[in-house]
DNA sequence: TTGAAAGCGCTAACAA
DNA sequence: TTGTTAGCGCTTTCAA
């Protein structure tokens, strides 16, 4: 590029193009009112002449506003990350501010740095994914701020947004149920993670309300990997059964991964084993069976915390907890008993 | 978050408890040469006391280096440019930068203005993909500037990273012709991107070296998505053939959809049909067969697009135009005919 | 080695 | 309605 490195003109510059002092000239380009429109247009037509453009780093110096938002994220390379960082991108465009991106690779030392960055950055306020356990760090943010995901209920006075597990765990199984899987195996990430207490819970709640004994569920667990998936499944195929096999996965990847040890196995699906997943990453469109999920919105959360990071920074504090919906994506996964076994009632387990 | 909204600590703050004048305590904390090592520390220490942070803000309006860098690629959520964001991210965080992120959907206006906010915010440089056919919105963006892509091509005087699409053609044929499949059917873009023409060229130079006729490749094109390619390979396999048929495409999404198509027709890859992409996004890696692909370092580019802005940013243009090597990733979806066909020669094409 | 003072480009309070 | 003035927090001459 021929950066023409020519001094970028300043408001002064417009200020004596149109012949009016360096405040005028702002009050016009600002769109204050109490200006007449004359000289306005005569500010707005000098700018343009000179090509203006107003200086970000001084205005937010001046007002205390850097039109700067922060995201911290553990990897934008992850599917779902990307989508919450371009509905956050998408929703910051909109209202005229700009987002710095950080992933932070579930380090939270690395966290801890992104953080400090922004602030240095002078950032408005921060959408954070927390991964560090310690509030030490992130109270030591001192900024308005959001976060996502479910790790943001140890920090109660923090305004976080994130999908709603229970809704989408009902979602799921009530799909399942429809298609005639009324106990499906579970594959679950490991016993530390909060997600998986959540999600567990869920499950729970949805049996009692089915007349279902949580109990008679098999459950297996592993790493929110491909592999963990993979080795959860072998373990469900090795335990004895009868007939169909219906699983709900914690995690597309771990889904794949069952998929993959389904496949190890000789074994079918969806015609011998069922699978769902719960995330709805693009992958999952393209394996063979496509994976049937439940979907989080991930754009959505991303715009939401946003939203609620505008409110934080202009002290309107309304919604402090938001849960985003999930929603079914049909792809084939699933293996339809219902017609070979109608109006089967709870309780008739295959398990 | 409890903001604490107390003002926050100024270098005068620091210079106040250090008993020093600010531009002594400026000093000390930007590492200059010209101060006692004693006042150092006591400003040093000083500063840690009453928790300071240095206002990028001020160093920026002050210096003329904001510290920040722009990006604008198509789509985040495009799991290639994520990769290069991921890069140009951690390459920026190295050097203490900051990268605004921005999506421009391949659209000329969102891409301008963009770039009108990058410059607004006072970004030292930007590493853009450009979607614009005019030079007019690029050239006039004035700062230091990086392209990456192949449409970067049509801007001589700018500075551009990209994969070298020569060396990825030619680590696909080879490998091709490795596995016994020495003139396979190719599915292109639409005919008015540029990345198709040098797809083709490559193509081109390759089967002259090795002596084959390149017009005997079946080509069929197709919009660059997953229906395009599907629809490319249900023509290709239309046509009249003996034996194996294998395709490259010149995307994954394609290879995708051009695998879609063969289970379409109750076929079976890679026994039938052997199918390489070109890409390596995740996708590829859970469909059944893995696709084998060519893959793009899209990580390696964008780290290596930074690193050219930050020459570009001091006046070190010594590297205008990279090309980043592209690897094979081999994944099941190519049958091995070289067994079964020893020492065939090229010339024997099985279309 | 240190301090005083100017000024980056802008906005906002106060005058006119 | 417009102009004047005073900084926002920092770096950087220029003197001391």
């Amino acid at each position: 590029m021929g950066p023409r490195r020519t001094r970028r003109p300043t408001i002064i510059d417009v200020a004596e193009r149109a012949g009016v002092s360096k405040s005028t000239a702002a009050r016009a380009l600002t769109g204050s009112s109490n200006i007449t429109e004359e000289t306005r247009d005569r500010v707005v037509k000098a700018a343009e002449a000179v090509g203006y453009e107003r200086n970000h780093l001084a205005v937010g110096m001046r007002s205390g506003r850097s039109g700067m938002l922060g995201l911290v994220i553990p990897d934008i390379t992850n599917p779902f990350w990307a989508d919450v960082a371009r509905g956050a991108q998408d929703r910051a465009v909109k209202a005229g501010a700009s987002l710095l991106v950080f992933s932070s690779d579930w380090n939270p030392e690395a966290e801890a740095a992104h953080l400090r960055t922004l602030r240095r950055a002078r950032v408005d306020g921060a959408v954070v994914n927390p991964v560090s356990d310690s509030f030490e760090d992130l109270d030591r943010f001192g900024l308005p701020c959001v976060f996502i995901g479910s790790s943001a209920e140890r920090f109660p006075d923090v305004s976080s947004v994130g999908s709603d597990i229970a809704q989408a765990v009902r979602v799921g199984l009530d799909h399942l149920v429809s298609r005639g899987h009324v106990t499906p195996a579970l594959i679950l990430g490991p016993k530390s993670r909060l997600a998986r207490a959540r999600f567990l819970r869920a499950v729970h709640e949805h049996c009692v309300e089915r007349d279902v004994d949580p109990a008679v569920l098999a459950i297996e667990d592993g790493e929110y990997t491909v592999e963990g998936g993979r080795e959860a499944m072998k373990r469900l195929l090795a335990q004895p059964r009868v007939g169909h096999l219906a699983v709900f996965a914690a995690n597309d990847m771990m889904a794949l991964g069952a998929m993959m040890a389904v496949r190890d196995a000789g074994l079918d699906c969806p015609r011998d084993v069922s699978i769902l997943g719960f995330d709805g990453i693009p992958s999952g469109e393209f394996a063979w069976p496509g994976l049937t999920t439940v979907a989080k919105p991930g754009r959505d959360i991303g715009e939401r915390a946003i939203e609620c990071l505008f409110d934080e920074i202009d002290h309107k504090p309304e919604h402090r907890r938001v849960y985003m919906p999930c929603r079914l994506l049909e792809r084939g996964s699933l293996a339809d008993l219902s017609a070979a076994a109608p109006k089967r009632m709870a309780g008739a387990g295959r398990i």
